[in-house]
DNA sequence: TTTCTTGCAAAACTTTTGCACGTTA
DNA sequence: TAACGTGCAAAAGTTTTGCAAGAAA
């Protein structure tokens, strides 16, 4: 399998598009503890790295990223679009503690074989979806009764 | 079972807030065709009625309505909050068409049953759920076709 | 009469865009 | 060298907030 580095430079090869040292850099960063970040916190630690980076070019590159199937945008409704690295990965959703915001990722072969059948009984041929789990986790629950 | 009317009324007697025309008006108007709109959308609707009204009171009486219990906030991940009456009636899930918007609720039991489970089995309390499936209806994909 | 509510406008936030200048292929 | 990318600042779009005046309990 390819790296997704390499992923990424094709994809912008076929696309007409261009390799920049920002690219990279956003990737890079985006790959090493990306898990569930805004663009807004990305763009801060690339700025470690790069201070002369704009917001902008986080935000252009997310939608490149997001777009190649690099990676993968998320909604947890607090405002914010944040995004996790998905190249290569399986599938995933989440379980979501309300109280400290723990984000724990499931699979779940039975929910995904039932989300083919009801759209497949609606006549639709379905192509992605979402699904977020909330609730509170053990540690806060213990915390609450304390 | 009580009206939503009259369990608005409760839920601000309770907090101890005050009834008002306008918040009478906007609650009407959620019910009478709220179905996935957006503040903005139901601004338009409730202005019809009363001109006067401001777009501030309507962000925060869906505010209110949300933190009653009365309606539920839903996020198709298009930019903008959307709402849909949720008193009395059972929970359930959307299909969405990618092409059209279309828009189809959906429950199942066994999925409910697994995501209770899963979040048991990380030893999470659930609380509540989202659960958003995005697909091609069938009129678009025979548009596509053509 | 006390407290809450309203409408307005301004502010706050996230995200997008126009533009002049630099860079990539 | 032709096309694309970048940073900046301004703009766009949604939602929130401060405030003075008005209404509900």
């Amino acid at each position: 399998m390819k790296t997704p580095q390499d992923a990424f430079s094709d994809y912008l090869t076929d696309q007409n598009l261009k390799m920049t040292p920002q690219r990279r850099l956003i990737l890079e960063t985006m790959l090493k503890q990306g898990d569930h970040v805004s663009s807004e916190e990305l763009y801060a630690r690339v700025k470690k790295k790069d201070p002369s980076i704009g917001q902008a070019t986080v935000y252009r590159t997310l939608k490149l990223l997001s777009d190649s199937g690099l990676v993968e945008p998320l909604d947890f409704a607090d405002g914010v679009t944040r995004y996790e690295p998905s190249y290569g990965k399986e599938h995933h959703d989440h379980l979501i503690c309300e109280r400290c915001g723990k984000n724990i990722e499931i699979m779940d072969e039975t929910i995904e074989r039932r989300q083919e059948a009801i759209a497949r009984e609606h006549g639709f041929t379905l192509c992605s979806h979402k699904m977020y789990l909330y609730g509170v986790c053990p540690d806060c629950r213990k915390k609450g009764e304390a």
